[in-house]
DNA sequence: TTGGCCATGTAAACAGTTACATGATTGC
DNA sequence: GCAATCATGTAACTGTTTACATGGCCAA
């Protein structure tokens, strides 16, 4: 009569790995050591464009790293006034990104798209409201592809004097520390993502504008 | 001396209303009289692709909703068993929504993509594992995409014939309710929104594999 | 009898945002 | 004297996700 319903086993099932801020840290971290001022830096200026998040939560985010031993960190004033708290990744940290780099993507994320859902109920409003609105979101959109395509200028440039020197990487092999062009490469790519995504966003604006207007028109 | 700082009034900046959600329960109570249930379905078909909740959001917004004299319920049983909940959106919940419309997004959201973030970082990983990582991307996109076409395909069917109608609708002057024509019209632009963005990413994904595999061959 | 669909919720945890809070240095 | 930049954090709140919880109908 002993119920045994406490000794089933749940089946583990993969849970896939988000907390993305957290291997973002790591990995600028382990590039180089650095304070929660420069990550938000780094942040902002890079992977910050498809991957944006507030200083209070880089310094929260951090707390966390350290608490569970993936990186240390140290209050270091050395020739100036400043307290600056320096973050370095621990061999636990760096074992943590590989696994999770390892562990791949199996689904893709559910799109958030603000403007869609506005679009999509917009039935209620008057076409020259709703165009305002595209034509407003299409200026924005061509500001951000500007961003974009001075900022892939700049990184081409690297590329240049890095295509000078030989590719020397192995297939299944890496030696632990990033690869400098095959990491260039790939952060090249992210920058080309964003432009295609803006050069669609506002080739689908326009289209939306054009076919309103046709609408409009026969009125 | 006495200190007036108490008395000075924070600067009123423009806050922009996010709680999709919220409006785009409203929207679709709008459209017709539903339950959580009926809404959560309704949301899995159409804007879940750009804005995805779970049920138990859907639940608890209904409820907010419902405090804040937007919608207003009533557990019908009718001619079965089952006991539903039916949602009808109040006089103030079509204020509130019309409200939200005319208040334009001025700014872009920002990105959240999780991919670009591995990519990022992935100079550490061995190029075919990358890869590996990318063809699998690729294989979801592309299903993804087969889906938003079988979709519009269905919708298109709709289209034609309500193209045979004629548009009756005034710049600056809608009747509250919605339009069916630019209704349909909008959202069929939402489906090509995601035809377009899944074109876009199987695009880069393609173009990224083969400069990976011109690196690789280079060793 | 098993699984799928109908139907509704609560609770806890986690991620992300906004606001609060402080203070030194540097250049105009 | 003022604004910008460097520099670090906490607190409260909102939004999202996961897990818990229940129960009836119907068809294979």
């Amino acid at each position: 009569m002993t119920d045994f319903s406490i000794w089933i086993i749940p089946s583990f099932i993969l849970i896939i790995e988000r907390e993305m801020l957290k291997y973002i840290l790591l990995g600028f971290i382990w590039q180089k050591p650095s304070t929660g001022y420069e990550l938000k830096h780094a942040l902002d200026n890079t992977t910050g464009n498809f991957w944006h998040a507030y200083h209070s939560q880089v310094y929260t985010t951090l707390r966390k790293l350290e608490e569970e031993g993936l990186i240390q960190t140290f209050v270091e004033n050395g020739n100036d006034h400043l307290t600056r708290r320096v973050c370095y990744i621990t061999e636990k940290g760096k074992k943590a990104l590989v696994e999770w780099l390892n562990d791949p993507m199996i689904e893709i994320p559910k799109m958030k798209e603000d403007l869609l859902v506005r679009v999509f109920f917009s039935g209620l409003r008057s076409i020259p409201e709703i165009e305002a609105e595209l034509r407003l979101q299409k200026k924005l959109h061509e500001q951000q592809l500007a961003l974009y395509r001075d900022a892939r200028q700049s990184i081409g440039a690297d590329k240049q004097i890095a295509e000078t020197k030989t590719v020397k990487l192995k297939p299944n092999e890496h030696n632990g520390d990033m690869d400098p062009t095959l990491t260039r490469l790939l952060q090249h790519a992210t920058f080309r993502f964003g432009i295609a995504y803006e050069e669609m966003y506002i080739h689908w604006l326009d289209d939306l504008i054009k076919e309103l207007k046709s609408v409009e028109s026969i009125v």
